[in-house]
DNA sequence: CTGTTAGCGCTTTCAC
DNA sequence: GTGAAAGCGCTAACAG
């Protein structure tokens, strides 16, 4: 309840003095320091963020917006929720969240009061109608993930054509030549971000420049346990699995292999890419190229508060780079050609 | 960008007119009040939200503390976070997510500062920190779940006990005359909030009040699919289950049921209580009485608003009663007593 | 290096 | 029913 007022009193100081000497933005006396600091202390004082942000035009608040359809995996929704609200506690913003049908409203108001600073925009649809708002608002906001049209946004994401590509040169260079990719259901493709595409894409892509024989299979979430069939139905040879898959799938495909007695790494290899990890259950037991909040949510909130600080101007993709995680799932191919073996 | 001045000035009137013709805090003639309006539309007028807390003194912002462990179900928080969101927002609230680290330091910045109006307590321990904070602070907090010393504490949680009572009153009334309890692991049931001794005592007691041969295991999450074994041992002439667990037991217990050609409801009965769905997965197709945040975070909710416009006086637990919801999961008792069916 | 002061944009008495 | 004006508590020129 003290006020500024009280500790200026307090120190025998200036209001102004006891400001800056709190704020550091300019130089103030070591000996008044210290006199201003006890005297806070010892008033218990914290400056009122409303006085604070009406009168340095600045909430210090970031808003992120993630509409959480009942579709959408709440828990890797949940970690980036965090892994944006961590990071921004690091640059002493703090975050409101908005969801469900308030994702978009709730961008409009609190751009339009000056609720918050900037957004982050979590959850993106491929035609996100959040995007065109983004451009509208003048305001700051990062998507993290790509919208179908990036044009005038500033988006963050993984790179996930660069993470398939690795997928895909680790099993190469294991030994590997025939490779099969388990990706997303068709409808998720269809209406969620643009990155399963890239991902499809990118491995076929290498697994030629390789000379790779490869298929990719897209599973249906009501009967996953059936890619296993269909890929080895297409691809009888496959000694090696990239699996880029709801987590559901994931683990009917462990229970697929374990039944025909497939083990892996020793009949079948597997690396992961663009997968989300639950941090509440144990992770799965296959070499990754994770989708990992940690990695791109800094990064946006980073860029998210040198748009808000004036440090950066707006636009741009920013792809971040894969990280490998092993975890012995990958093994030389059971039949490899001597020569190739690296 | 336009302020209220812009507004009166545009609509020829006072500026405290607009405010009241906006806010509805006093009567306007009608006339004046569709100019006000007009005027209001027409320049996008929206109030600054650090001006009008600055001078409301209320932020209407409301904080949401959830310390986020690395073993605390994420999807289900999730859940909880957008529930509280949702009910906040129809009280014209947003909500402010404090999490791991900040969960309880946030808790404490965000009442001195007045970011914040109210707090909601999310996952709560036994032996809670924020609990004695809480007690502390005078800011009004509301506690979603119950610690060990609720003393001096505003809490609202689901009522477990007529919950457990319900499920057993059920499977009795089906006429089930042995059943068993699978419950929480003991590690958690150390730890965590008291909710899980709240339904072992309470499955215990109605069953002893209605004379059913009862026991309950508590699973090893290093081993879900013993717990099928174990109650088996313990009670070979079961024919209906409570299931109070981690949905990683419940998931190994359905699959250790079919393994032995056990069906639910003809050879079994089950019945969950207190646990929370995933909403982006299938849910368990059992009866439940559920541990729903469509049930607990509206009312934690309005308690908190009440508390913050001096409505209510704090303090006092609220047991939320619990719903049914059914998925034909419950049958006559193989062996029924002819004259016991109900 | 420190103090004075003019706002920031709104709510809410108090007067009419 | 409406208007004038005094703050709310802080930041950031501006002056010294």
């Amino acid at each position: 309840m003290a006020t500024i007022a009280d500790v200026a009193r307090e120190a025998g100081v200036s209001i102004s003095t006891v400001s800056y000497a709190l704020s550091g933005k300019r130089s103030i006396t070591e000996d008044t320091r210290v006199r201003v600091l006890a005297a806070a202390a010892r008033l218990g004082y914290a400056p009122k963020a409303a006085a604070r942000a009406l009168a340095a035009r600045r909430s210090q608040i970031i808003a992120v917006t993630t509409p959480l359809h009942p579709d959408t995996d709440h828990s890797a929704h949940m970690a980036f929720a965090m892994a944006v609200t961590t990071a921004a506690r690091d640059h002493d913003y703090d975050t409101l969240l908005l969801v469900q049908d308030d994702a978009l409203e709730g961008m409009r108001r609190s751009a339009a009061t000056s609720l918050a600073d900037g957004i982050v925009v979590l959850d993106v649809a491929a035609h996100d109608e959040r995007a065109d708002l983004a451009r509208s608002l003048g305001c700051p906001v990062v998507f993290i993930g790509l919208p179908a049209d990036t044009g005038g946004l500033t988006c963050v994401d993984l790179d996930f054509r660069a993470a398939a590509h690795e997928a895909v040169d680790t099993l190469h260079a294991a030994g590997h030549r025939t490779v099969g990719l388990v990706s997303q259901p068709a409808d998720v493709i269809a209406r969620e971000a643009n990155y399963p595409l890239r991902i499809e894409q990118a491995f076929a892509e290498r697994a030629d420049e390789l000379g790779l024989t490869h298929a990719l299979v897209r599973p249906d979430l009501d009967a996953p346990h059936a890619v296993l069939d269909d890929l080895l139905r297409l691809l009888p040879e496959v000694t090696a699995i990239v699996l880029s898959t709801p987590t559901s799938v994931a683990v009917a495909l462990t229970e697929s292999l374990s039944r025909r007695g497939l083990r892996v790494p020793d009949d079948l290899s597997v690396v992961t890419v663009g997968m989300t990890a639950d941090p509440s259950r144990p992770p799965l037991p296959f070499d990754s190229l994770p989708l990992d909040p940690a990695l791109t949510c800094p990064v946006a909130v980073d860029t998210l508060v040198g748009l808000i600080e004036g440090a950066t101007s707006p636009g741009g993709v920013t792809l971040v780079p894969p990280t490998h995680v092993s975890r012995g799932s990958v093994a030389p191919a059971p039949v490899p050609h001597p020569t190739e073996v690296v």
